[in-house]
DNA sequence: GCGTATATATCGCTTAGCGATATACCGTGG
DNA sequence: CCACGGTATATCGCTAAGCGATATATACGC
């Protein structure tokens, strides 16, 4: 879903994308890579992903869990989970003001 | 509304509220930056603002009107609301899609 | 005339996005 | 057996964007 939503820059960061993968369950990088790809139709590299990962950890919106094998899965932390609920809370009530002026308007 | 959204970065790009602050009508850009304050509840710089207004006049989603004493409205253009639709959409759906799974998962 | 609100514009720092690239392991087919 | 494609992570470096700071000018009230 959502093909071509980017096509005129970032309206919805990969960070929040990220977010939403992780709020499946605990997932390793390249499973978030495929898992977003999937849910936004917009690829995600990997350069966009660590550098994003690491962001997330420094602030405390995910942790690392013990690897295994090659796999390094993330888990979101409780201010993850908070702060990804209250994001979307605020994106949904935007997005339904936006929409509303758009339709009574034009 | 929205108080405190932005403490973690950009999840909302000031692009798009200035996008919905143009759907209820022309305006100048002074205009935009208390209408997007009030309701995003972040204040606009004026550097965020003039950056973006140029980089969405090139790009076509916005349009310069005749200067009315010191005021230079913008209007959006047929792409920007097609746009601006789209997005919104996207986003509206895509926040369905992480409370469901916030909800469902924790 | 002094401060505050209105109004636009620009500079420059920092962050983030993101393509490109590198590395390594694994399984399968030729 | 080795080449290739999929899995998996990491880093470099360019560019775009956010955004605070600053500058400039007018208008209005005190």
């Amino acid at each position: 879903m959502n093909q071509g939503l980017n096509e005129f820059g970032r309206f919805a960061e990969p960070t929040l994308y990220i977010l939403v993968s992780l709020s499946d369950g605990p997932k390793h990088g390249y499973a978030i890579m495929t898992d977003v790809e999937a849910i936004s139709g917009s690829p995600l590299g990997p350069g966009t992903l660590y550098g994003a990962l690491a962001r997330m950890e420094r602030r405390g919106l995910i942790e690392a869990l013990e690897p295994e094998d090659r796999r390094r899965p993330y888990k979101l932390t409780g201010l993850g989970v908070g702060t990804l609920r209250t994001q979307l809370e605020g994106l949904s009530g935007f997005a339904r003001l936006g929409l509303s002026r758009l339709g009574s308007s034009s």
